[in-house]
DNA sequence: CGACGGGTTGAGCCAGCTCAATGGGCGTGG
DNA sequence: CCACGCCCATTGAGCTGGCTCAACCCGTCG
């Protein structure tokens, strides 16, 4: 099946789905809009009415002070939900934007609860990506609290690629990376400037090659070492679903 | 009531509860042991058999760098569960400890289940306790990452003056604060030397007072304004219990 | 009484910041 | 088709918040 979605190759990795769980997230993924760069899913102290599910392109949680300095506090992937939980709750505390064109899937209360009730593994798959979620926002705190910025660079494009690699948009570490560097600032936590320089280190390390928006890790594991990388946290263990081709 | 545990005070916050859930809670709650500072309660790479449930005293889930950095990604306060759904996962991808004495109940997945199915409002308030988990979560990446050490630190006592003043913890903005200045180093991700001078800073400036471990906030409204504190993140506020005394 | 865990203080240093200017790619309007 | 503007990346120069190292102090506990 090349035409396999997104999120099923991701919740794949949540849990074994029947081939009618399959097919209910295959439906689910059919739905799917096509939304523009830059454009708010969700704006802080709203009320969420949908639950969305990228399907194509990424997006990012965020914050503003009110000095205007902005904090990107989780980058959504393919194959991501954006607010399952968040849904279910009253206001919100963030805002969700997207960073580039993507295909969004958007599901109502109603079928939010329908998905959820159709089938254990489903639920299982959504719990297990609840908490994938948080175990990111941890390994975030430390890599923005304790690493220094080069670690933290580098930690971020492993975690890329291992989640791009998931969903089968990374090959032999080799991925699109949708990212401005103010973007990337605002996930590590520094200046825009100061990214350029440490990519720019990263490259003369030879650690990277980074060309019109395309990374190249040519030794993942010296990348991984040097940024203390340890994928547990991702959870991406249990992959069951076929690595075909 | 003067006995409600704080698990009751806590969950009250995130659910409407009928008697009987308190009789629940409350159980729970008496069966509550003893153990002293500095203990590991689970460890990194274990897998997690019970779960904790915080009833006095501090705990904290942190990560160690190979180096011996540590970052804390989490304070975990008398109400707090420490792993509700780490202990349904796999490995534990960091670690928890006490950080002073404490008294702590300890459930197995047995008593999880039976917990989690023995009423919709105690559900519901577990679920609200995993999403403001995730928030704060959130906003600590905000504060590690885009405020400045005075502005970090300042948001942290504000955090721990609501949170601890929703178990009754805390009166008037006045409430013990049961952390050295390296732990907070490790929260804010700075070093302990800069603590010390920041809370120097911050009592100069009269916007708080801390002697011998008594924290005492004078004007709320000017420490919570430096600070960029807005305490929806929290989501406290469907409060439904007594505010009793 | 010595050791140890915290807090406090000083001095010098450096990672990362700000400000500023430059250049390329691309879309839009004339 | 060109010109303009905008977004993004790049580079230089000087500044500073927070760091490290190193004392020293105090209270507590064995």
């Amino acid at each position: 099946m090349p035409t396999e979605s997104k999120l099923t190759r991701r919740l794949r990795h949540g849990a074994r789905l029947s081939e009618r769980d399959i097919g209910q997230l295959e439906t689910i993924s059919a739905s799917a809009i096509d939304i523009v760069a830059s454009t708010d899913l969700i704006k802080q102290h709203d009320v969420a009415k949908h639950a969305h599910i990228i399907l194509d392109g990424v997006a990012c949680r965020y914050k503003f002070l009110r000095d205007g300095r902005r904090a990107i506090v989780a980058l959504l992937l393919p194959g991501d939900f954006c607010d399952l939980q968040d849904s279910i709750q009253q206001k919100m505390d963030h805002s969700i934007a997207t960073l580039v064109d993507c295909r969004i899937a958007k599901l109502d209360k109603q079928e939010i609860t329908r998905l959820l009730e159709s089938s254990p593994a489903i639920r299982r798959a959504c719990l297990w990506a609840t908490m994938v979620e948080e175990a990111t926002l941890r390994e975030w705190l430390v890599n923005v609290g304790r690493r220094s910025s080069e670690e933290a660079v580098a930690h971020l494009f492993c975690e890329l690629d291992a989640r791009l690699g998931a969903v089968g948009l990374a090959r032999g570490h080799v991925f699109y990376l949708p990212l401005t560097q103010a973007t990337i600032a605002d996930v590590i936590g520094i200046s825009a400037v100061h990214v350029q320089r440490v990519i720019a280190n990263l490259k003369d390390a030879g650690l990277i090659m980074l060309q019109d928006r395309v990374l190249v890790i040519p030794d993942f594991a010296s990348l991984a070492e040097m940024a203390d990388f340890d994928e547990t946290y991702l959870h991406l263990g249990n992959t069951v679903g076929p690595h075909e081709q």
